[in-house]
DNA sequence: TGATTATATTCCTTTATAGGAATGTATTTG
DNA sequence: CAAATACATTCCTATAAAGGAATATAATCA
């Protein structure tokens, strides 16, 4: 992948608070809209534009897809990815986004702290 | 700035490649033609985009405009600076450019290894 | 001062992107 | 199978960006 293209995916604040929070683990897109209290079309479309370019890959999980971040990724990914990290730390939207994704119950995400299988067919969000 | 703003400035490849050379000092307009071998209007409308969000600063020196990194970094961009500077190391295309600036006869530019004066009002490229 | 060199800006066209409304599809549940 | 839930896609609009041709501006030289 080029290097250029991972740019392109980081030059969108909702793609970043999208892989923010894809850094604490794989999500389902309903989360995403809890957390990020951003409209359906907008974070699907958004996570569509990083899985066409190779940041994050999904699976269906019953009713859910599943977000995580691409589990073989290029040098670059990785250190552009730990890059963002590091500055994202400090920023007031990313640490309220990550603080909501903790209060937020994530029962239908593999996510599920105490690694019970994951209900299925229950309303998520 | 915003973080975003410099994932802007680094999502073309031409932008790219002139950071890229910044990276190893400063440098006036028609060296980065000369280097990259792109007509005058893309070189300096990228050089006028990267200046206007903040990445880089420009000061005249007689004729020319001399650019360079920003003297003042945000932590965020020092630290994508560097990851980019990590991530470029291998690639074709950037290593191509810094061994034409390495040949380049820099006589117009304010890097010129002797610390001698730079010789103003001569052709320059 | 007029010519030359270096660089910026304007104008135009093409393409990419963001966002939302509406609709389509897949899956599960009752 | 019908309804509900989760998500994707299509269509449309507005805005940004890239690239080039032509032109403008600034500084220097002869």
């Amino acid at each position: 992948m080029e290097l250029v293209q991972i740019y392109q995916c980081l030059c969108d604040v909702t793609r970043l608070r999208l892989l923010n929070l894809l850094g604490q683990g794989p999500l389902c897109v309903c989360h995403f809209q809890t957390v990020l209290k951003e409209p359906q079309v907008k974070i699907s479309k958004h996570l569509g534009y990083l899985k066409a370019r190779g940041l994050v890959e999904a699976k269906r999980e019953g009713n859910w897809m599943i977000y995580q971040l691409v589990s073989k990724a290029s040098p670059e990914l990785k250190a552009n990815l730990a890059c963002l990290q590091d500055c994202v730390r400090e920023q007031a939207i990313f640490k309220a986004d990550l603080a909501r994704l903790r209060k937020a119950d994530l029962s239908c995400s593999p996510i599920k702290a105490d690694g019970q299988p994951v209900p299925r067919g229950r309303r998520c969000c």
